[in-house]
DNA sequence: CTGAAAGCGCTTACAG
DNA sequence: CTGAAAGCGCTTACAG
């Protein structure tokens, strides 16, 4: 290993100098610049980034804690954060938390032990105590963290309540009256709100709300499933339309209603949550609503290296905008046709 | 910033003996240990790894180079290094070269610059005299490095020839002689490979080699979509199954197949490469071949674990199986029905 | 403009 | 078993 003492000898100057030359923040004598921008390139010297950042208290690292990479919403995302941070000359450090409190923690003490100058949690699980804590050491960002008893700390969030009642929307306007609900029991927090979201939108319209239309079910397609055909398959009213809580489990509820012998979206319609890469690709493709994932980790990033450039401000709660995706899922309700307004 | 200065102070005893019970290395009088780690607990104390990687050239970090998060072929392999990653205390750098030699280049002097242990580089780029210098610098292995000059490094690879050619063999067992292939251009090295062991197959079986069933195209769905269309819009010979070049790929040749008013399986039959998620989900479920994506991260991180603990032996060249999974979109050729052998 | 020196927070012989 | 000291590779006042 090729340290800035052996540059110095080479270029017959202190390593003052040289760590001078290199950061440029110092008035050198152009010759000793050149001899030791010559000594460097000879021994092909770089720095030691463990040395300087030990010395100064800054990294250039960011860490992002997210629950599975395998989980197709958190890809971009993911690069959304990255993008930023090679931007801004930073190295990113994934952490897979896999929903775990524990695992969390864990990562996050470690990237803290490794001095990042500053970390992203996305759906954050652990404690409020710990991630007061967190804040002491490094500057911390929030992202989809939806709890209220967040608001101390920097949040970037997505605007699911709206998204939802745009997707109840959009089947109510497409003459749909007998709308289900199908949302994963894992991921609580959105989950919810879509829920309440969708009791909301239907109340607005004088619609009841009938419990026997809404299923809880398993985090994955095969939960998805096993949902539609209870639906479908019960005693209880029978929808025309479907609104789940995300794409992935909308694409095993049509699944599900292939199953049971009928047809998407002739018989029943689909809104999927979300707008995951595939909802574009599948046939038919998925109505859904977009969330701007690749935003949610662009701005988290750009928020917390600002934070680390200049901690200046207060608190910043940012929450983005959904958009419903019309594709091939949704038609008019087979019962009652009405003209869409 | 609580350092091991303050817990020496608290606890009455020197540094030495503080990381001497942090490491549990060195023989410490219990009554020691004891007042250190009440000191340590008290303070909230946590070895600062910078400083601890700056002396003892450890630094517990692994590094990935892929070519992007968000194409559904890298998530999964990604988790498998994180895992393993995770098993042996490590923590990960995750970077996104773009399929750029020079963002790829950048990326691997920044995490050597950061003093990784060592990096995985998912089909690399730069050139044979910066990977050579690479692994002078750290402990290095390529995976999905098919490149014949790579042999001096250690490699995970899949065995893209035997993928493909159980492709088509299936295809032909189907009872398919006018078999089209369609392959993405950007994907050099596993595409060409593709190509090949497809011609070498259709050699084999005595079918002539007809370049009008061949198409390259661009490396995204939309791409497999006009491939498809001008494959059966062309003057040419009808194909009546194609094999794609990856799965994705499929979903646009799909795509262009029911544009041009036929049915897949009924019309045309297609065969993927991959399998990645969505494949299982698709309707009809996509029929293709698997790679062990997770386990070329897996067993990529776990080689590359095993170099930095021990640097053992010689190199190692393993080549991962492929596996084809049968599902939907694959049925008996519609022109001359045979029994599958 | 430059060099010598202190110090970032650790680990590791070494002497006792 | 313990402490003092050197050193990992940098940066940064400070004196000249």
């Amino acid at each position: 290993m090729v340290s800035m003492k052996d540059v110095a000898r080479l270029a017959n100057v202190s390593v003052g100098t040289v760590s001078g030359v290199l950061n440029g923040k110092k008035a050198i004598k152009p010759a000793n610049v050149e001899k030791v921008l010559a000594a460097v390139e000879e021994l092909g010297y770089r720095p030691n980034m463990l040395a300087r950042s030990l010395r100064t208290n800054v990294s250039n690292s960011i860490g992002l804690i997210i629950p599975d990479i395998t989980n197709p919403y958190y890809p971009e995302l993911a690069r959304g954060v990255e993008d930023a941070a090679h931007m801004a000359n930073f190295t990113l450090f994934l952490c897979n938390s896999d929903r775990s409190a524990e695992k969390e923690w864990y990562y996050a003490q470690a990237l803290v032990q490794k001095k990042v100058d500053g970390m992203i949690i996305v759906k954050p699980r652990c404690t409020l105590e710990q991630l007061k804590r967190l804040k002491q050491s490094c500057k911390l960002v929030l992202a989809d963290g939806t709890d209220s008893e967040l608001e101390e700390f920097d949040l970037i969030n997505v605007d699911n309540k709206a998204g939802a009642v745009s997707a109840v929307n959009l089947l109510l306007t497409y003459g749909h009256r007998d709308i289900a609900f199908i949302g994963g029991i894992v991921e609580s927090q959105s989950a919810k709100h879509r829920l309440e979201a969708y009791q909301a939108t239907l109340a607005c319209h004088n619609i009841p709300y009938r419990p026997e239309l809404v299923r809880e079910c398993m985090y994955d397609w095969r939960g998805g499933r096993v949902a539609a055909q209870s639906l479908l398959t019960s005693n209880g009213p029978k929808p025309t339309a479907i609104f789940v809580g995300n794409d992935i489990l909308a694409f095993g509820v049509i699944r599900g209603i292939y199953d049971c012998g009928l047809r998407v979206p002739e018989d029943i319609s689909v809104c999927g949550f979300d707008d995951i890469a595939m909802s574009e690709l599948s046939i038919p493709a998925l109505t859904t609503v977009r969330q701007p994932k690749y935003e949610v980790g662009r701005q988290s990033a750009e928020l917390l290296l600002q934070r680390i450039q200049t901690d200046s401000s207060e608190t910043v709660h940012k929450v983005l905008d959904t958009s419903v995706i019309f594709r091939n899922t949704v038609s008019r309700s087979p019962i009652r046709k009405i003209y869409a307004d």
